[in-house]
RNA sequence: GCCGAAGUGGCGGAACUGGCAGACGCGACAGACUCAAAAUCUGUUGCCGGUCACCCGGCGUGGGGGUUCGAGUCCCCCCUUCGGCACCA
């Protein structure tokens, strides 16, 4: 008996891999290609479970598919830039380039400990210069065409890590990344116009057919669609000024009684100048602007609002309405003013009673006058129009048309579709990112850097004080440039790109990644994408996941790709939890992965993340589960090693036809088939690795049940010796022989270094990577006979064994003639004898 | 509030289009081996009950109703948990 030391094959197969170069893919149109990609890391330092967990799930699908003869891109890189370094440097006095860097060799040596089997010669990291290149080079396009563009607004400011953030970064108020709360800034920043794409992002959500529904919702959610139409109300005392609002319910505009502005409105400005006490005017509008955004992390906000004294026109009716200031009107939405309709919008109708403004019904189910005195609550329900001038009578969603139709015929309104998704605000305040590569001059303005001159490469900044603006800003001699344009001095932006940036676009730098001349190949991209099967957290649902579609598009407007989406399936795995938390060091509740695969080698450990419970789902981590994943190792081990010399003596095994099975034998080639069918299915299919796992067990054992029928007893059982050294039949070591090499090689993309060493064990040549999927056959699955269950009223009574091509009428005989069955039916009727083929006879008795 | 997902043994989880609920693993219990223990091998393990010896009966997939010969699975109502969005006009 050959001891198990997993962590010796570890070492022995790891070395194996790396000399033989083994997983690096080249193109090959001669082979179907598979690219298997999870989501790259930032290098942290530490890999934790959750690495483990994703890129043991990734590696499996990898493996097998390799095996299957797909040529498969499995790459593996680093989202390098970032703000955890920078603060580190501000702490500590480290180079941000150096802990970044020191950081990446200590993982990258913790993956290939693990064995995943990545294409080491693409690996990338966002801060190298020649990647980042890329970064600038895709903005000067997007600047081009109109996709990078400065604007001055409202951003969000993360006083914690000094520096903007996007939409997207604002979870419940405050920071994805320190949780500080997010405050109001104005100032002039990059955007990128995701926009422009924002109905095509929509509409392709329905063509991810392979997505998790619960990612998709939330890109909708995200996106935020809603037709409508834009009227303009005409302000009383000067129709030559109007108010645009936004409306999705322009059916109950003769309900409109009142108009409400944003805060942030323009026009508030100049009504502030025109009202009796201007200052007085201006602080409740600035107490509004500041008190919000906190006072609406705190849940319940009261509507409040005042006055401005102005009245506009309601171009349908002719009246003149007052117009007010509303606290919870949003500046960033719409047009930032919207028609209060108290009746049938329960915000309005909360305003209205709170101020004592008029309410009027003007929708309602049957048309029918309705009393609004009589409203404990608007009615928002769509309905028929009533008291709408030529529009009563008609149902909501005629009268939406007609109304819009309208309003365009009289040049005061049109429909439009309203996105809740704004574009992208990409530049921060930091060191540790792509510079944007842009300069600004007197004469010139805004000139990009020119192609030749990039990269623009980071200065090495000697001090990071976390003080003060833009760290480059202090670098004189990054500051200081020559304009291309008119050679005279010009300032060099100073912010850097969103991270997100890099990791938009890096799945298809791997598909070329040491390409110095051009972002990627397209031929190299058309071969390659989309990605096939992408893994990752849903964290970024919809940070990554949108950017990297918008992305996808850009790239194809500009001809380099020919795909709209980069992602063909996406999975989604959940968390790993230890005491019903995540893991983490201020809850001293984190496993170490690496002292776990001291402990049981790094097969246990990947086999553990997987079978215990399927990919999406968060799991509890628990050593004794590990220590599981370890024993059946360990039994698998016996089992080949029992049987090992017998094996390699018979060889890869004579034709079935020249031997004669016993029915044992042929139970345990149908558990081989049925096994090869279920786990190629689980893992290739639904991605069921759980499942897949649990059938290569239940194989195991079958296999250890039928070795202690034969005369050589169960592997590692106390009477091993008894019955070793008798003869076995030639039927018996065939059928071991294929099983045992189905097994080894089923097992290989979860415990791959294990199963090395026994496939080499076994006297196969070449490794499991010339190693085939194991063929599944049909035949040798089919079962002979079945045993089908008889009820009576539903409840199992007894059970049939049977031929398994058994006539419906057979079965219907066979279950009335059997005597446990006869003596639940007794002296009662039976009404029916329900056969569902081959499952199960119902007797349904009176 | 709106949208979505999920509730199955002591635990993690199986169950393809309605057809033997609880595969597989963890834990627990027993036997074999051992001076003994560990490891290993072989069993048992949903709950309740009955002259529980390996036999029999009843109940059982969050709760209540329904469709069906038959429901974890389909339909209606409710409860709970988790996730997303949240004054989006």
């Amino acid at each position: 008996m050959t001891p198990f030391v997993p962590q010796d094959l570890d070492r022995k197969w790891q070395q194996r891999w790396t000399d033989d170069r083994a997983f690096e893919a080249a193109v090959d149109p001669a082979r179907p290609k598979f690219y298997c990609l999870e989501m790259f890391a930032y290098p942290s330092g530490h890999a934790h479970m959750g690495h483990v967990r994703n890129y043991s799930i990734g590696d499996v699908l990898a493996r097998m598919k390799r095996m299957q003869g797909f040529n498969v891109l499995h790459p593996f890189g680093w989202d390098a830039f970032g703000l955890p370094a920078e603060n580190a440097a501000i702490k500590h006095g480290i180079h941000p380039e150096a802990s970044t860097r020191g950081n990446i060799a200590h993982m990258k040596g913790q993956l290939q400990r693990l064995g995943i089997s990545y294409d080491w010669d693409r690996e990338l990291a966002t801060c190298d210069p020649e990647y980042y290149r890329w970064n600038q080079w895709l903005f000067i396009r997007m600047f081009e065409k109109g996709l990078a563009y400065r604007k001055r607004s409202t951003v969000n400011w993360c006083p914690g890590c000094h520096t903007v953030l996007a939409n997207e970064q604002v979870v419940d108020g405050g920071c994805w990344r320190c949780g500080s709360p997010v405050e109001l800034r104005e100032r002039e920043q990059w955007c990128l116009r995701i926009t422009a794409y924002a109905d095509e992002l929509l509409g392709a959500i329905d063509t991810l057919a392979e997505w998790p529904e619960k990612v998709l919702m939330m890109q909708r959610n995200w996106i935020g669609r809603s037709e409508g139409a834009r009227v303009r109300f005409a302000l009383a005392s000067d129709p030559g000024t109007t108010i645009e609002v936004f409306t999705t319910r322009i059916d109950t505009i003769f309900g409109s009684t009142f108009v409400l502005l944003a805060p942030e409105h323009p026009l508030v400005t100049s009504f502030a100048a025109l009202a009796p006490d201007p200052d007085a005017f201006r602080a409740r509008v600035h107490a509004f602007r500041t008190q919000d955004r906190a006072a609406r992390l705190s849940g319940e906000v009261e509507k409040d609002g005042f006055d401005t004294g102005q009245r506009a026109v309601n171009p349908f009716t002719g009246a003149s309405v007052p117009v007010w200031v509303a606290n919870f009107v949003l500046g960033e939405y719409g047009t930032g003013a919207v028609m209060a309709v108290p009746a049938h919008d329960q915000r309005d109708f909360e305003f209205a009673r709170r101020f004592g403004l008029p309410i009027a019904a003007v929708v309602t189910a049957d048309g029918a006058r309705v009393d609004p005195d009589g409203l404990s609550e608007a009615m928002d329900a769509y309905g028929t129009l009533v008291d709408s001038g030529p529009f009563s009578g008609l149902p909501s969603a005629e009268a939406q048309q007609r109304m819009v139709a309208h309003a365009g015929a009289n040049g005061f309104g049109e429909g439009t579709v309203q996105f809740r998704l704004k574009d992208w605000g990409i530049s921060r305040q930091r060191y540790w990112g792509t510079p944007i590569p842009v300069l600004f001059c007197d004469t010139d303005g805004i000139v990009p850097v020119p192609d030749a001159d990039l990269p623009v490469v980071l200065p090495p900044v000697a001090e990071f004080t976390g003080r003060g603006d833009s760290p480059l800003a202090q670098v004189p001699a990054f500051v200081n440039a020559t304009c291309p344009a008119c050679g005279g001095p010009a300032r060099r932006e100073t912010d850097t790109m969103d991270t997100f940036v890099d990791s938009s676009w890096y799945f298809y730098r791997f598909a070329d990644a040491r390409n110095n001349a051009q972002a990627f190949d397209p031929a190299a991209v058309k071969y390659w994408l989309p990605v096939d099967f992408y893994v990752g957290g849903v964290e970024h649902a919809i940070l990554h996941l949108i950017y990297s579609r918008f992305f996808a598009r850009v790239f194809r407007d500009l001809g380099m790709v020919d795909h709209d989406e980069p992602f063909t399936h996406l999975l989604t795995q959940g968390m790993v939890l230890k005491d019903g938390a995540v893991m983490s060091k201020s809850k001293g509740n984190v496993v170490d992965p690496d002292a776990m695969m001291q402990k049981h080698g790094a097969d246990a450990l990947r086999l553990y993340v997987v079978f215990v419970a399927p990919p999406e789902k968060e799991i509890e981590w628990t050593d004794e589960g590990l220590e599981g994943s370890w024993r059946f190792l360990a039994r698998v081990w016996r089992l080949v090693d029992h049987w090992s010399a017998a094996l390699v003596r018979a060889g890869n095994g004579p034709a079935w036809e020249t031997l004669s099975l016993s029915p044992d034998e042929r139970a345990v080639r149908r558990k081989t088939h049925g096994t090869i069918h279920r786990v190629t299915a689980d893992v290739g299919e639904r991605q069921q690795l759980n499942t897949a796992v649990s059938a290569i067990m239940e194989l195991v054992n079958t296999l250890y049940s039928f070795s202690d029928a034969t005369m050589t007893g169960p592997p590692g059982a106390a009477r091993d010796a008894d019955r070793g050294g008798r003869a076995e039949r030639a039927e018996t070591v065939a059928v071991m022989g294929e099983a045992v090499r189905a097994l080894v090689r089923l097992l290989a993309p979860f415990a791959p270094h294990v199963c090395e060493e026994l496939w080499e064990r076994l006297g196969q040549e070449g490794g499991l990577r010339v190693a085939r999927w194991p063929e599944y056959d049909a035949a040798a699955a089919r079962v002979e006979a079945i045993v089908v269950p008889v009820q009576v009223n539903g409840k199992v009574r007894s059970r049939l064994t049977v031929a398994a091509n058994a006539s419906e009428a057979d079965l219907e005989r066979l279950a009335l003639a059997d005597a446990a069955v006869m003596s639940h039916v007794g002296t009662k009727r039976v009404r029916k004898v329900v056969v569902a083929r081959g499952r199960l006879v119902n007797v349904v008795v009176a």
